[in-house]
DNA sequence: CGCTTCCTTCAGAAACTTGTGAAGTTAAGG
DNA sequence: CCTTAACTTCACAAGTTTCTGAAGGAAGCG
């Protein structure tokens, strides 16, 4: 028995397969290659976890790579890092249901979104078609932030039903 | 009097700078550059619509980058183009209420990340810990689906309520 | 306290994107 | 039906992005 690499007794190829279809549908999404692929990587592994050489090894990438990508997707907070104690090496984990709550944190665009469209209202005249078209959109955006809350509220009820506390 | 280019009489400056400014920040959301800019100036445009030689010229570009800008636009269903009638020239048009419904249409992406995610539930066993998390993700992206169309319906209420109907 | 392992940073090569000019296509109008 | 205006397509040049190898730095372990 060696010292196995924690994701043994997998097909790596099914693995392998799932990780770069599901990276490909991020990247179309707008996510970079490269975090995408770590992503999907350490969402595809049974612990949740995976060290930097795990994740260079599987992708066949540097750890230049590794690293420039685990950085992103932590403050992307899709990921958090851990040091495995009395070592130097570095876990890197998905929280599967903090992740896609840090999806629907795009509040940060929204706002900035918000914020140019209220420049664009003052600047163009709230009385302009232009003025009114973009207050309109501003209303639209405002109220989505709302609900976006609520959802986010509904969701985590009706997970605890299904899923536990996980 | 010289035949005015419908938007006259607004501060052009004033419109650059809004432009410049929402673009980017599309751009930042993931948008490329031309549609970005290309769909800002009609937003920004006091009758929601622009020909290819206005949106060549206010944005200083060529009359390719428009073409190639638009298609993308139009995809997206973000603008609608229209001719006019006898005429050779081609008209764009953002509709102020159509455009943000266009952009919960990400629909199309859901879907693909929920049939990439089933693929991954099969393929690595929906019993092993990988397949739960991704069983889980899943659960989470199907009733999104379903809470965008109610949280468009509740909008559309509201926005008639304060807006008209357009 | 120095050795070693692992991660990070950085400069640069390679690959990909983006926008242009030029040629091509479509359709209005004589 | 020919001319001409307007949009589109295409090949390529310029500009970005992305990943690598190499050098640098932090932290366990003897």
């Amino acid at each position: 028995m060696t010292t196995e690499p924690a994701e043994a007794g997998r097909d790596p190829e099914a693995v392998s397969k799932f990780v770069e279809g599901f990276a490909a549908q991020l990247v179309e999404a707008g996510m970079q290659r490269m975090p995408a692929r770590v992503f999907a990587a350490l969402l595809a592994s049974d612990s949740g976890t995976l060290t930097s050489a795990e994740l260079g090894e599987s992708l066949r990438v540097s750890p230049a790579a590794v690293s420039g990508a685990v950085r992103y997707l932590s403050q992307q907070h899709m990921v958090s890092r851990e040091r495995e104690p009395g070592s130097r090496r570095e876990r890197y984990r998905v929280h599967s249901n903090q992740w896609y709550e840090a999806l629907t944190n795009r509040e940060a665009v929204l706002k900035r979104w918000e914020s140019a469209l209220r420049e664009g209202v003052d600047s163009l005249g709230a009385g302009t078609p232009a003025g009114r078209r973009m207050a309109e959109t501003l209303a639209f955006f405002e109220f989505v932030d709302g609900e976006i809350v609520a959802m986010m509220e509904r969701w985590r009820v009706q997970r605890e039903e299904r899923f536990g506390r996980g």
